[in-house]
DNA sequence: ATGCATGAGGC
DNA sequence: CCTCATGCATA
């Protein structure tokens, strides 16, 4: 319990184990930074006041802060405390832009291809490695809401400025987007993708090709930009638990892979499969685990304060007696949590069915 | 399936 | 130091 021993955690991963410093996409974020710079007209409550609450969040959270916790202390709970931006659960929408604007210089000098074949999308189930990986980062930018102050920078002027919040498809602003001369478009729909989510992964398993497999079948696909995806991705892409405008990037990959796949199997082409050349040697990343008390005093905090700042970070890694930087971590992730398509606003539309998303 | 981590890109 | 897309390691 409560040994979070990390090793990499340190620094010493320098040449960048899993990415190729060749290809990536400008990822044209727009702008956390206007949640930071929220006008607080409480300023910064929390600098005074923080040190409390956040006691006391930790004390709740050493009881139970899974439930009734507001009325147990009488105190000022988190409950309405949230003056931050606080998460949007519905928001943010989808941007009208498209997703992959990868184009890049197809440096491709081989990119593999374990099998000497080509395009190899049929079932190769296994061959546990990591042969190339890189990333394609798509096109993300969050959209936000509010605030006419969009970026400077980040050119690509998709964040059309203000309408985002949700609602690409409501009906009436749907009627509205098309009578501008926009549209939805149908792959941002989030209806549409958790449709398709849930066909890919039918139609994948009927293929009887694993997550892992497709992952690494894409990078035969060849694509523009387009290399090779872990199973953990291929996996959150089927249960939707990627942001909306990840799925929205990965969509046509995916769906260009599926229709490959299908086209070959049809042909019934099987061809001898190749042996599957194990790298092998490479450092193997040590996970932190941390315990179950720190990681609810952790969620008392972050109810609290989501974003808690560097020194608050530092207080609360001593106290839990964390490295900072494994805390300054966790609440990263758990930000990026919050975000994504599925795990917000109703547990019960995740499987599929209607949609109702609601981010 | 998911927790913790890395790194590019951006302020 | 953040956000995001992704991945390794693991339960």
């Amino acid at each position: 319990m409560t040994m979070s021993m990390y090793s990499t955690t340190d620094k010493m991963k320098m040449s960048a184990p899993s990415c190729f410093p060749g290809r990536y996409s400008p990822s044209y974020r727009s702008s956390e930074q206007m949640r930071r710079c929220m006008p607080n007209p409480s300023g910064d409550i929390f600098a005074g006041i923080n040190d409390g609450i956040l006691s006391r969040a930790e004390a709740l959270a050493a009881v139970d802060i899974q439930k009734h916790q507001a009325q147990h202390v009488h105190s000022q709970m988190p409950s309405q405390i949230k003056h931050d931006v606080m998460y949007h659960h519905h928001s943010m929408s989808g941007p009208p832009q498209r997703p992959l604007q990868m184009h890049h210089s197809m440096d491709q000098l081989d990119m593999l291809d374990p099998t000497g074949s080509m395009t190899t999308l049929a079932p190769i189930s296994e061959s546990p490695l990591t042969p190339t990986h890189q990333h394609l980062h798509g096109s993300y930018h969050s959209m936000n809401h509010m605030m006419s102050h969009h970026h400077p920078g980040t050119l690509s002027g998709h964040t059309g400025g203000h309408h985002g919040h949700s609602a690409v498809h409501h009906p009436v602003i749907t009627a509205a987007v098309a009578a501008a001369g926009l549209h939805p478009d149908t792959d941002t729909d989030p209806r549409e993708l958790e449709a398709f989510a849930e066909r890919f992964k039918q139609r994948r398993i009927k293929l009887g090709v694993t997550q892992a497999d497709v992952g690494k079948a894409l990078a035969n696909l060849k694509l523009p930009g387009v290399g090779a995806l872990s199973q953990s991705t291929i996996c959150r892409f089927e249960s939707l638990t990627l942001s909306h405008n990840n799925m929205i990037a990965l969509k046509p990959i995916l769906q260009a892979w599926l229709e490959e796949a299908e086209a070959q199997a049809k042909n019934k082409r099987r061809d001898p499969d190749a042996p599957s050349v194990l790298p092998a040697g490479e450092k193997k990343r040590k996970r932190t685990s941390i315990a179950a008390p720190e990681k609810r005093s952790l969620e008392a905090y972050f109810a609290v304060q989501p974003r808690p700042s560097g020194e608050k970070i530092a207080a609360i890694a001593e106290k839990l007696d964390l490295k900072k930087n494994v805390v300054r971590v966790w609440f990263c992730n758990q930000r990026q949590k919050q975000k994504r398509i599925v795990s917000s606003v109703t547990p019960s539309m995740t499987g599929h069915g209607s949609a109702g998303f609601g981010y």
